[in-house]
RNA sequence: GGCGGUGUAGCUCAGAUGGUUAGAGCAUGCGGCUCAUAUCCGCAGUGUCCGGGGUUCAAUUCCCUGCACCGCCA
């Protein structure tokens, strides 16, 4: 059985939402947009013409201060982060057609094309209205939400004040919408997502308040028919969609925009699931055809490298241990759709089990057959047929329909799978027909050829499946199986029936497409990884823990504050667990970490922990840390020690035992550990700065 | 506070429109092979399918409720 034949064209369009540039690449933007290149690269693949498209949006009243606090100009704050994004994409292998910012001139024009023909459809009014408004949050609030008439933030009155903005009519379509999501199914998936919406709809919509007076804000798209306004927020940036693809009048715009497809994480999936579509209503134009909805990686940074509360920032692993490795993991550990956990631990687990083991190791073993039985020459398959052969084929054409079903239902987790499926047949009849026996008998000179023919067509298919996940892998296994021809422009369909590797060609030497990599240092005590879960989280979003009893703790809330709650392509907490990649970081910044000196009264080992010591430490007042230092220092040498503690870190219990604050060390590459002391005798309890 | 989601083997997670022994990978143990990255192949397990109630001949799967965690909204 072979795929179906692609005789007519076909198109496709996939979009990633465009990223605010209030905060540095992670790794929920790179899931997203890796996602969508896969997608893409599938597509191209299956021999469709394919537009990607990502960006950055820029407007808005938070990018304005920040630009103001570096003394820079918005467009120019913007230009640096969009910069970063711009900058990180081909590091990752995205291979998108095009990257639109909303500062563009073009997108500005397109926005108020939109904007004027819903307003003279009637569709956007104007109105005044009086609240409480908080200056400090920016927002309106309404009495309930108030603790003792004040702002629960900022504990403040708000003042009452009246201001008049433009509103577009969204409950006048939400009868229209509904029917269309009933009579698309498909419209926004996985169905749990369709079904939260449609939940969403049973209640009656609010219009929609599209402006800002600029007064208040000015960094923002002048409405067409008020230059005192603004637009805010939603015909900004979701409008980009359009532009990005060439609308009104784009030759890409009429060839794609029927096949538009959008990928979101899920906590946008209202402005993109209902606004949206009512938007591109009122417009006249057609809805997108699928909303795509992934979860959320939650960060298990306690799994996550670590030695001393340094912590691996997700996206840096792809420096770590390649970008493939790190493209496969994303793609095979997450079901789409559902949240999934991403620790360096499972990454590693992924890397040696799967890549290394299952799918390195077969193609090193084969070209290692290959050119010590065959001369590295591709033989013409010779001898007899068998089951296994049998086997091995049928699996092979088993898997390609299974895959691009599952690939087309966004399935890629199983669609993997399936590949892993044909690797595991293929280290199978290796072991069943065993090459090297075949080898020793000249009689078997024939089956052997057909065996290490089998093997190596197999290798092709493998090679060729795994092009949308690891691109450059991909192209080094087809590569040294001597498949040379310009694969990136073939068709799956063309490049997939059996028998289609090229006899007489030289394969290349074995070598090592993923070496194994050492299992992180990962203690494995379950309070550990519970605790330290929540307190590298909380320790985040605390901005200011003092030293004494009376702590301070300045809530989370307040820390988040000024982040605009509006601005939807913000990802949740992820942002405040998110470390920076590890670009510069402000005085502010250096300052919340209260780091002091102290000397280490007593020292015992934790009982059942090969590495974990108990200290106490005085700086000014006794703290208990737990350290993770036993195989390098012996507790008699610690006492006395001048070392520096990490004092407003969140507690964390460790076997046990709460530990209050963290002493720094260093650790090199060859498992060598020292901790930091103080070179002179000052006073415990003094500050580092 | 309202809406929605999740809770399944030591770990990470699939799955069942309700019905014979509930799955995968990893980790663990034992055996085999030696072409290969101490890799590969075979075998072996283990589960109050979150707690409680209900519907049913039958529930882990449906309904109600409680708890925990997550998202959205206010």
């Amino acid at each position: 059985m072979t795929i179906e034949k692609t005789t007519e064209k076909k198109d496709y369009y996939i979009s990633t939402p465009i990223y605010y540039v209030n905060a540095q690449p992670h790794i929920g933007h790179a899931y997203t947009t890796i996602v969508a290149d896969v997608l893409s690269r599938y597509r191209k693949l299956m021999g469709y013409e394919t537009f990607f498209l990502t960006g950055t949006d820029e407007h808005g009243d938070k990018v304005k201060r920040a630009a103001e606090e570096k003394g820079i100009s918005p467009k120019e704050y913007a230009d640096e982060i969009s910069g970063l994004f711009r900058a990180l994409w081909p590091e990752l292998k995205i291979s998108n057609d095009y990257f639109i910012r909303t500062t563009d001139e073009d997108h500005i024009k397109v926005v108020q094309l939109i904007l004027q023909k819903v307003y003279d459809a009637g569709d956007i009014y104007f109105e005044s209205y009086g609240g409480l408004y908080c200056t400090g949050c920016e927002r309106f609030y309404v009495e309930r939400e108030l603790v003792d008439g004040k702002c629960p933030d900022h504990e403040v009155k708000p003042e009452y004040i009246e201001e008049s903005n433009y509103f577009f009519k969204m409950s006048k379509y939400q009868d229209w919408l509904i029917k269309h999501i009933n009579d698309n199914p498909e419209f926004i998936r996985p169905k749990r997502y369709k079904n939260e919406i449609l939940a969403f709809l049973r209640e009656p919509l609010e219009d929609l308040c599209i402006s800002r007076p600029k007064s208040r804000i000015d960094w923002g798209i002048e409405l067409p028919f008020d230059e005192k306004y603004v637009t805010y927020v939603w015909f900004d940036a979701l409008i980009n969609y359009l532009t990005g693809v060439g609308f009104p009048d784009g030759d890409n715009f009429k060839k794609f925009w029927p096949v538009a497809e959008h990928l979101v994480a899920k906590d946008i999936i209202k402005p993109h699931g209902i606004y949206w579509p009512t938007m591109l209503k009122a417009a006249g134009i057609e809805p997108y055809q699928h909303l795509n909805v992934h979860g959320y990686w939650n960060v298990n940074e306690s799994k996550m490298s670590k030695s001393l509360g340094n912590i691996v920032a997700p996206l840096s692993l792809k420096d770590k241990y390649g970008l493939d490795a790190f493209r496969y993991y994303l793609m095979r550990e997450m079901v789409f759709g559902l949240d999934a956990t991403f620790s360096e631990e499972g990454m590693v687990a992924r890397i040696n089990a799967d890549l290394a083991n299952d799918l390195g190791n077969l193609v090193s073993r084969s070209l290692s057959m290959a050119t010590k039985y065959l001369g590295g020459t591709i033989p013409s398959p010779g001898g007899k047929g068998d089951p296994s052969d049998d086997r091995l084929i049928s699996t092979a054409m088993r898997v390609l329909p299974q895959y691009t079903k599952l690939m087309d239902s966004l399935a890629f987790s199983k669609a993997l799978a399936e590949i892993w499926d044909l690797v595991g047949e293929c280290n199978r009849y290796i072991v069943e027909n065993a090459p090297w026996e075949l080898a020793k008998d000249e009689a078997k000179k024939g089956r052997l050829a057909r065996v290490m023919y089998n093997i190596l067509e197999t290798l092709r298919f493998i090679g060729t499946l795994i092009i949308p996940f690891m691109p450059d892998v991909a192209e080094e296994i087809l590569t040294m199986i001597g498949v040379r021809a310009d694969f990136s422009h073939k068709r799956l369909d063309e490049l997939m029936s059996w028998g289609g590797l090229p006899i007489g060609a030289q394969v290349m030497p074995a070598s090592q497409l993923f070496p194994r990599v050492d299992p992180v240092d990962v203690d494995k005590s379950e309070a550990l990884v519970k605790d330290s879960e929540k307190v590298v989280e909380e320790a985040q979003s605390v901005s200011v823990v003092k030293v004494e009893e009376e702590t301070q703790t300045v809530s989370a809330k307040e820390a988040v504050a000024v982040v605009d709650k509006k601005r939807w392509w913000r990802w949740g907490k992820k942002q405040k667990t998110e470390l920076p990649l590890g670009g510069l970081i402000t005085y502010d910044e250096f300052k919340r970490l209260d780091m002091r000196l102290g000397v280490v009264t007593n020292a015992v080992a934790v009982p059942k922990s090969n590495k974990l010591l108990k200290l106490t430490v005085n700086i000014g007042e006794e703290r208990t840390v737990v350290a993770g230092i036993g195989k390098h220092y012996s507790p008699d040498e610690l006492v006395g020690k001048r070392v520096v503690l990490l004092a407003n870190l969140e507690p964390a219990k460790l076997m046990g035992i709460e530990s209050q604050g963290m002493v720094l060390a260093v650790v090199d590459d060859e498992g060598g550990l020292a901790l930091v002391t103080i070179e002179k005798e000052l006073l415990p309890g003094s500050r580092l700065s």
